[in-house]
DNA sequence: TATTGTTATACTCTATAACTATA
DNA sequence: TATAGTTATAGAGTATAACAATA
């Protein structure tokens, strides 16, 4: 055992790079990344938002956040249309075609991350989540 | 229950930022990032290593390994020199500045890792080690 | 005046290709 | 010819500042 291994920081990074290189490679045919991705997803979780909502939510900067959504209305993930109460705003929707997308990919993802957890039996991979949840939930 | 919070990548993705987040803040006095902690925790393991070792173990681009090690050899944590056997390669060493910034940061980043992990009992904690390392030592 | 979104610009990190010196 | 290291250059990804439209 060498001395990096005893940082809980070096293990999940070694857990989670291999997950994401996985995952990152399974989004490719879909032309989007791990961060547009999450963008997707939470708008799904909550329509209509704005950029400026997604972006502090999501601690994107809100000039990222344009390009971004650019390239998510550009391959018709999302949808653009003025908030008729703040006419500065948009009303972001996910479409049909990224509503197919983000379920597929998420089957992907949850499959993709079983296989980095093999190693693991269902009660171990339970706990594990278990812990992780409990971290989480006091950040 | 938000529905990526089931996704084992996103709940390490949150811990893993938040012990990052800190472990950087606590790098800059000391002008070096954490991928370049790793190489120099990389040379204290492994001295007399060349540029090109430590590329291929830590899976640095070689070229992007020249501007680490000019920084770091810079600040003198590092020093290089000429492999006898090979007068192409470096024989390079950490020094003794090296040495002291590592362990510092060291202690500095366990610390770090157990406030994150405060949820979590002394038992809770080290099963999770135990489930982090069951997992990287068969990626 | 303040806020949402946009653009132009710059900065960081990393990778590709061509070069040098040694082997 | 091949390899270790270097340089110049380019490409992602992101952030800062100034601007337009709307509040």
């Amino acid at each position: 055992m060498e001395k990096w291994n005893q940082s809980y920081g070096f293990l999940l990074g070694k857990v989670l790079q291999k997950m994401e290189t996985n995952f990152v490679e399974g989004l490719s045919p879909f032309e989007i990344n791990a961060r547009q991705y999450g963008v997707l997803l939470f708008i799904e979780g909550n329509p209509y938002s704005s950029q400026k909502d997604i972006s502090e939510n999501l601690q994107i900067d809100r000039t990222t956040m344009v390009s971004h959504i650019d390239h998510l209305e550009g391959l018709g993930y999302v949808e653009r249309t003025r908030n008729p109460n703040d006419r500065r705003s948009y009303s972001l929707l996910i479409t049909d075609k990224g509503k197919d997308v983000l379920d597929s990919r998420w089957e992907f993802l949850i499959h993709t991350e079983l296989e980095v957890l093999a190693p693991l039996s269902d009660e171990e991979k339970q706990l594990l989540k278990e812990l992780l949840i409990k971290v989480w939930t006091t950040l």
